[in-house]
RNA sequence: GCUCCUUUAGCUCAGUUGGCUAGAGCACCUGACUCUUAAUCAGGGUGUCCAGGGUUCGAAUCCCUGAAGGGGCACCA
């Protein structure tokens, strides 16, 4: 740091920092403290605690001084507890730990009680600085309002919003209720690697890096699926992942650009054998998590309750738009049915890829409770096995709540044969100009050719998953550091 | 990418029709106070009014360009 212009405000914390310094007690020479116990164990087992002595640590958030007595909240990782401080207790500090400021961390040691007004205190008999904070926290009634600062300073947000503590809390406690679901269903748990030449698995344009020793593109995967497949054509049966993936598009309330994917491949099992596992897991983290099936999110209540519904997603097409698209064979045919419908289909080149677009605009938006959308079409489904009784279809399925997918799982392809004319005709897209067409994965059709046994996969998005278990309406609200613009 | 709104003290926000030295609360500084809890009382304003141009005797305010953020639309799983 060269010279700063600082503000008045910040040049009294610097002086106050060099004024103890030159007393000879630097704060940031502490290395540790002893912690006893926490606020939030002492609030709720007062009894346990009345009289006896505790050494805390933690960050002084208010202070209300009355001459020779002071009280001071001090914030720990669990929550606040009073400090009451007084003179005769502390006759050599008392006058210096008056000019502590809001935002220094503190340790403590005192007995707990209860101050005439009730409220659980420790009686400070030594106080020790730990670390001076040069910086002012905001305002204790209005907070940190400012969401770009807030997700920008996330721990300044955390410091002074607790409820965003709280969802971070849960995203954890989540996390672990996943591992432990599949876990307990027998499915191991692999790490495949973040780069790699083809970043193939899912319709997406990739970030790409460079690798100076070998001086050759890399690229940031966007999804997880082709080496899991790998795993199980090499002798996993059951694998899962959950692992950060990267897609180089814009970005708004659903969609940052690094986000969490859990993806779960297990072999001789269908999409219905997948499907059943969504049910148990979604309806297993409502209990475990929220202690109730029934899930508030915003103004809904979604229930996780099993058995969730189940539609062919022609059949919701037909239900929501009024257009039965198992009776249409002919392109142009879906065409004029879409501009009826005032669907912009331009670029849309088959029957499968207009319907998905009528979905998307008539139907998604309405789909609340949770619903299995089955049989896509096989040209939006390049990894998926067709409907063995009507191959213009995949054996399919797509988890909407709320309006928004949340779980995306199929049939394995795995007919090495098949699986390369798909590859073909992506790559036709492909040099037709469009970016998000799937790479040509030689090595991958070479796993199929040594033999996929039958497989079912699934790919939950877990940032998702976390706003709705959160009731949180923006992506931003469940990851800790958004994606952001730099400043400048 | 389009569009609307926002940007003033560390934080939350006022700021009239363009008009004296730019305001409030919290925070901070000085002092008082031995059970407060958005403590109280007395005194103190600590500022690149987002940035850069322009109009004007005079701009936080009006005009232009740009930046950042938020909402809506589009794109996108």
């Amino acid at each position: 740091m060269t010279v700063e212009n600082l503000s008045e405000v910040l040049e009294v914390r610097r002086n106050k920092l060099k004024k103890l310094q030159a007393e000879g007690k630097n704060p940031f020479e502490q290395t540790s403290y002893d912690v006893s116990v926490h606020a939030k164990t002492v609030e709720e087992a007062f009894e346990t605690y009345e009289e006896q002595p505790v050494s805390m640590a933690g960050r002084i958030m208010s202070k209300r001084g009355q001459g020779k007595v002071s009280f001071y909240d001090l914030q720990d990782s669990t929550g606040r507890i009073q400090l009451f401080l007084k003179k005769d207790a502390l006759p050599d500090q008392y006058d210096e730990i008056k000019t502590y400021d809001i935002g220094d961390i503190v340790g403590i040691k005192g007995e707990v009680f209860k101050t005439h007004m009730g409220q659980i205190s420790v009686r400070v008999k030594e106080l020790t600085l730990l670390s001076k904070s040069l910086q002012i926290l905001p305002e204790k009634y209005h907070g940190l309002k400012d969401m770009d600062l807030r997700y920008r300073q996330r721990y300044v947000d955390l410091i002074v919003n607790p409820e965003v503590k709280e969802v971070f809390l849960k995203r954890s406690l989540i996390m672990k209720k996943i591992r432990e679901f599949f876990d307990t269903h027998d499915f191991i748990e692999v790490e495949t690697p973040v780069l790699s030449n083809l970043a193939g698995g899912a319709n997406a344009r990739p970030f790409g890096t460079h690798h100076n020793a070998l001086d050759i593109p890399l690229y940031l995967r966007i999804a997880l699926e082709l080496p899991l497949k790998r795993l199980i054509v090499g002798g996993f049966d059951k694998v899962y992942e959950v692992s950060r993936v990267f897609r180089n598009e814009g970005m708004d309330a659903t969609h940052n650009p690094e986000f969490t994917l859990l993806e779960s491949y297990e072999a001789y099992a269908n999409y219905e054998d997948v499907m059943e596992m969504v049910e148990e897991l979604y309806s297993f983290l409502a209990k475990e998590v929220n202690g109730s099936e029934i899930v508030a999110y915003g103004e809904e209540e979604i229930s996780l309750a099993i058995p969730f519904r189940k539609a062919r997603m022609v059949d919701l097409v037909k239900e929501y738009a009024k257009v039965d698209f198992d009776a249409i064979t002919d392109v142009e045919v879906a065409k004029s049915a879409a501009k009826e419908l005032h669907v912009d289909v331009k670029d849309k080149n088959s029957v499968g890829e207009i319907m998905t677009e009528v979905f998307d605009e008539y139907v998604e938006d309405k789909l609340i409770q949770p619903i299995f959308v089955t049989m896509h079409p096989v040209e939006t489904s390049p990894l998926a096995k067709k409907d063995p009784k009507d191959p213009r279809y995949t054996e399919r399925f797509e988890l909407y709540i709320n309006g928004a997918e949340c779980a995306n799982a199929f049939s394995e392809l795995n007919d090495p044969i098949d699986q390369k004319e798909r590859f073909m005709s992506q790559v036709q897209k492909k040099t037709d100009g469009d970016e998000e067409a799937h790479p040509f994965d030689a090595d991958f059709i070479n796993a199929l050719e040594v033999g996929l046994p039958p497989t079912g996969g699934l790919g939950i998005g877990i940032d998702r998953l976390m706003m709705l278990f959160t009731n949180q309406h923006s992506i931003r609200d469940v990851i800790l550091f958004p994606t952001m613009k730099p400043i400048e």
